[in-house]
RNA sequence: GCCGUUGUAGCUCAGGGGUAGAGCACUUCCUUGGUAAGGAAGAGGCCAAGGGUUCAAAUCCCUUCAAUGGCUCCA
C-alpha cells in the first residue's frame, strides 16, 4: 500500500497508509491522545477525525483547548440540541445552527409547539441523555436531488431554501443518532463528548438576518466536556455582569435613568457629572495644542438646513419627530455637522485659513429604537467629542494622520490595547440610495483613506457597505475587559456636504475651492465612552480621572479637626478629596471606600496628628506609609501628570 | 420595530387569591475603635400603571409603560 508523509506540528514527519485518518494518527501516537481529539486540521482544513487523509499533509490534532476545537465541539452541540429538539418536539424546522464565540444556537420554526424557558431543563436532560448514547457523527457526501427530496420529504422547508444555494458535488449530511442535517461539518467523533449543557436563553431573530422574513426562535446554549468547566463558566458569567457598566454605573453613583425622565435619556449624577468634565478638560487642552477652536452652536434648527445637508431623508426615522412653530418646523439636532458647516460659512476663508478645525462637545439626539437602547451604550441624548476639519486635498493626508495619532495617544492615556480600525466603504449598488450618487469620488477618497492607513502602518479591515452616506469613514472598535465590543470613536471623510453648503474658500490663485471635510470624533460621546471605561477599569478609575480622589479616614472623632485641615490643603492643591467622619470603626471605612473605588485613603490619628502627617493606603492594601501633608500632594500631582500623558 | 423574559423598600432578592418580608444602604443612640463589615433601635413599599375576573387581587387574565436577552438597526 502506497505511504504517505503526516507532518506534525513539531516538525516531525511519519509514515502512514493513504487513506489514514486523524483518529488513527492519532491512536498509533497514544490512546489517551485519541480520546480527547475533537476534530483535525489537515494543510489548514479543519476536518472531522475519521476522515481519510489521501495525500501528504501536515496535520494538527484539535482538542477542546484549541479555538477550532471549541467551534467544532460547539457545532456538533447544536446537531445534539437540534436532534433532541425533534425528538421532544416532532415536526420541528431548523435553519442554521453555528457554532458562536461562547457557545451555539439554533434557528428553528416550532410550528404550533410552545417552547419557554421552563422547557430548558427538560430539553437539557435530553441532550444529555442523548450524548450518552455516544452517536458517531457520520458524514455523507449526497447529490443536490436526493438532498432535496430528504428534506421536502421532511417538509423542512428552510433547509430546501438553504440547498438553493449550494451547489452539487459539494452537499454532505451529517447524521447521528436518528438526526440527519444539512451541514458542512466537520463535527465531533460522537456525541459523547458532550458531558454538561447549559441552554442559555431564547430569542426571536429574523431568518436569514432580514427582518423582512418570518422571524424563528433561536436556541442558545453551551457545553462543555466537564461539568467543572461549565460550572466555571457560569461562574464567569456571574463575575461580568459585576463589571457591567450598568450594575457599576449605579453602585458607583454615576448615572441613572429615570422612567419620568425617558428611555435612553441618561441623568448624570455629581460624580458622573464630574468625570465628564475631567474628560472634557482633557480632550479640549489636547484639542488646543492640536491646532483646534472651539464652536457653540444650538440644539435644535430649521427643517431647511437638514434638505439642505442632505441629512432628513436618509435619518428622519432616527431624529426625534419636528416641532412646529410659526409655520416652520425645527428638530432637534441629531449630529453637529450642518451646524459646523454653517460657522464655516459664517466668514469668508481663505486658503490661510485652513486647516479650519472647529471643536464643540456638542449634544445630539437620536430618536433610537426602543429595542436598540442598552445602558449608556446605545442612548437617545448623547455629548459627542466632536469635531469638523476643513482643508485642502494637499492638507488632507497630514490632517488624517494627526487625527490618528491623536486617537493612539487617548488609547495610550486609558490603558487600551486592544483595538481595531473598521474602515468602512460604501456599496457600490446603493449608490443614490444609502450613498451619495458620486462614484469617482468614493474610489478617490477611499484610496486616500487607505493610503494614510497603510503609511502610518496602522491595523485595519475594510468593511463594504458601512460607510457613512457623505463618505467612507474609520470606526474604531474597542473590547472591554469583560469582552463586550464598542464601537467607540469615528473619523469620517466627507467630500459631499461641502457642495450641499457651498462651501468654499480662496485659493492661492483667487479662485474658489472647495474644502474637504473630516469629521471626528475620537472620544466618541461621554455617554459610551464612560460606559465604556467602567467595564474597561471595573470601576477603579485611575487618580487622575476618578471624581473622588482621596478620601480621608480619621481614626475616630477626635481627629475631625486635623482631618478637616488635612482636606484644606488638598483642596488648595486641586485635590479631590472627602472626610468620612461617621462613627465606624477604620477597618469598615477602609472597606466602603474600597467598595467605592477610592484610589487614595489617608488614616489620619494620634500619630499623624503629632507629626502633621498623613498615612497613605492605597486601593488594593498597598501601604505607602507616612509622609509629610507637602509630599503626599506632589505624590498625587506627579501620579495624575504621568497617568494623563 | 420584532421574538422571549422580568417589574415587590434606595440596592440585591424571598413570598404569593384573605390588605407585605430579609440582608445591605439610610436615620438616631451607644461605642472612640489603626488597614476590607462593632452593637442596638427606628424609618422606608397603592407590590410599574390602567382595566378585568372574584365576596376578596401584589398574587389570575388583558392592555400599556419600562427594563432585560437576542434579532433588525446604529449618522
Amino acid at each position: 500500500m502506497p505511504e504517505i508523509n503526516i507532518t506534525l506540528p513539531d516538525g516531525s514527519v511519519r509514515q502512514y497508509p493513504r487513506g489514514t485518518s486523524a483518529m488513527q494518527v492519532a491512536q498509533s501516537i497514544s490512546e489517551g491522545l485519541a480520546r480527547v481529539i475533537i476534530a483535525a486540521k489537515v494543510n489548514g482544513q479543519v476536518v472531522e477525525t475519521t476522515r481519510p487523509i489521501t495525500e501528504d499533509a501536515t496535520l494538527t490534532l484539535l482538542k477542546w483547548d484549541d479555538k477550532e476545537g471549541k467551534s467544532t465541539f460547539w457545532h456538533s452541540s447544536a446537531h445534539l440540541l437540534a436532534e433532541a429538539l425533534e425528538s421532544l418536539y416532532p415536526g420541528v424546522k431548523f435553519g442554521i445552527g453555528p457554532a458562536i464565540e461562547n457557545g451555539f444556537y439554533y434557528d428553528i420554526d416550532l410550528g404550533n409547539h410552545k417552547f419557554s424557558s421552563d422547557d430548558f431543563a427538560k430539553l437539557e436532560n435530553k441532550m444529555l441523555e442523548l450524548a450518552k448514547q455516544e452517536n458517531p457523527f457520520i458524514r455523507e457526501e449526497i447529490s443536490k436531488a436526493d438532498a432535496i427530496s430528504y428534506f421536502t420529504e421532511k417538509g423542512d422547508e428552510l433547509k430546501l431554501e438553504l440547498l438553493q444555494d449550494l451547489k452539487d458535488g459539494e452537499i454532505t449530511f451529517y447524521k447521528q443518532g436518528n438526526f440527519t442535517d444539512l451541514c458542512r461539518g466537520p463535527h465531533l467523533p460522537h456525541t459523547g463528548h458532550i458531558k454538561a449543557v447549559k441552554i442559555l436563553n431564547i430569542a426571536g431573530a429574523y431568518w436569514r438576518g432580514d427582518e423582512k422574513n418570518k422571524q424563528l426562535t433561536r436556541i442558545y446554549g453551551i457545553t462543555f466536556p466537564k461539568k467543572s468547566e461549565l460550572d466555571a463558566h457560569m461562574q464567569m458569567l456571574e463575575e461580568a455582569k459585576k463589571r457591567d457598566h450598568r450594575t457599576l454605573g449605579r453602585e458607583l453613583e454615576i448615572f441613572a435613568f429615570d422612567d419620568d425622565v425617558g428611555p435612553g435619556l441618561p441623568l448624570w449624577l455629581p460624580k458622573g457629572a464630574a468625570i465628564i468634565e475631567i474628560l472634557e478638560e482633557f480632550a479640549k487642552k489636547t484639542e488646543k495644542e492640536a491646532g483646534y477652536v472651539r464652536v457653540k452652536s444650538p440644539h435644535i434648527a430649521k427643517e431647511s438646513m437638514y434638505i439642505k445637508s442632505g441629512h432628513l431623508p436618509y435619518y428622519q426615522d432616527s431624529m426625534f419627530p419636528p416641532m412646529e412653530m410659526d409655520g416652520t418646523k425645527y428638530y432637534l439636532k441629531a449630529m453637529n455637522c450642518p451646524h459646523h458647516h454653517k460657522i464655516f460659512a459664517a466668514t469668508p476663508k481663505s486658503y490661510r485659513d485652513l486647516p479650519l478645525r472647529l471643536a464643540e462637545y456638542g449634544t445630539v439626539y437620536r430618536y433610537e429604537q426602543t429595542g436598540e437602547l442598552f445602558g449608556l451604550m446605545r442612548v437617545r441624548s448623547m455629548q459627542m467629542n466632536d469635531a469638523h476639519i476643513y482643508c485642502t486635498k494637499a492638507q488632507f493626508e497630514e490632517e488624517f494622520r494627526a487625527v490618528n495619532d491623536m486617537y493612539l495617544k487617548y488609547f495610550r492615556v486609558f490603558g487600551i490595547d486592544k483595538y481595531m480600525m473598521r474602515f468602512s466603504k460604501h456599496d457600490p449598488r446603493k449608490l443614490g440610495q444609502k450613498y451619495i450618487n458620486s462614484p469617482e469620488l468614493w474610489i478617490e477618497t477611499e484610496n486616500m483613506v487607505r493610503n494614510v492607513l497603510i503609511k502610518a502602518n496602522i491595523p485595519y479591515v475594510e468593511v463594504e457597505d458601512e460607510a457613512a452616506f457623505y463618505g467612507p469613514k474609520i470606526d474604531i472598535q474597542l473590547w472591554s475587559a469583560i469582552g463586550r465590543e464598542f464601537t467607540i470613536a469615528t473619523n469620517q471623510v466627507d467630500f459631499a456636504q461641502a457642495e450641499r453648503f457651498d462651501l468654499s474658500y480662496i485659493n492661492e490663485k483667487s479662485e474658489r475651492e472647495r474644502p474637504l471635510i473630516l469629521h471626528r470624533a475620537p472620544l466618541g460621546t461621554h455617554e459610551r465612552f464612560i460606559g465604556f471605561l467602567l467595564e474597561h477599569y471595573a470601576g477603579k478609575f485611575p487618580l487622575w480621572l476618578n471624581p473622588e480622589q482621596v478620601i480621608i479616614l480619621p481614626i475616630s472623632e477626635k481627629y475631625q479637626e486635623y482631618s478637616e485641615k488635612v482636606l484644606n490643603v488638598l483642596k488648595k492643591h486641586d485635590i479631590r478629596a472627602l472626610i468620612d467622619d461617621r462613627s465606624e470603626k477604620t477597618g469598615k471605612k477602609i472597606r466602603d471606600a474600597e467598595l467605592k473605588r477610592l484610589p487614595l485613603m489617608l488614616i489620619l490619628g494620634e500619630k499623624e496628628q503629632a507629626d502633621n502627617t498623613v498615612t497613605v493606603r492605597k486601593q488594593g492594601g498597598e501601604d505607602l506609609g507616612s509622609m509629610p501633608i507637602e509630599a503626599f500632594t506632589a505624590y498625587v500631582k506627579a501620579e495624575v501628570e504621568k497617568q494623563m500623558n
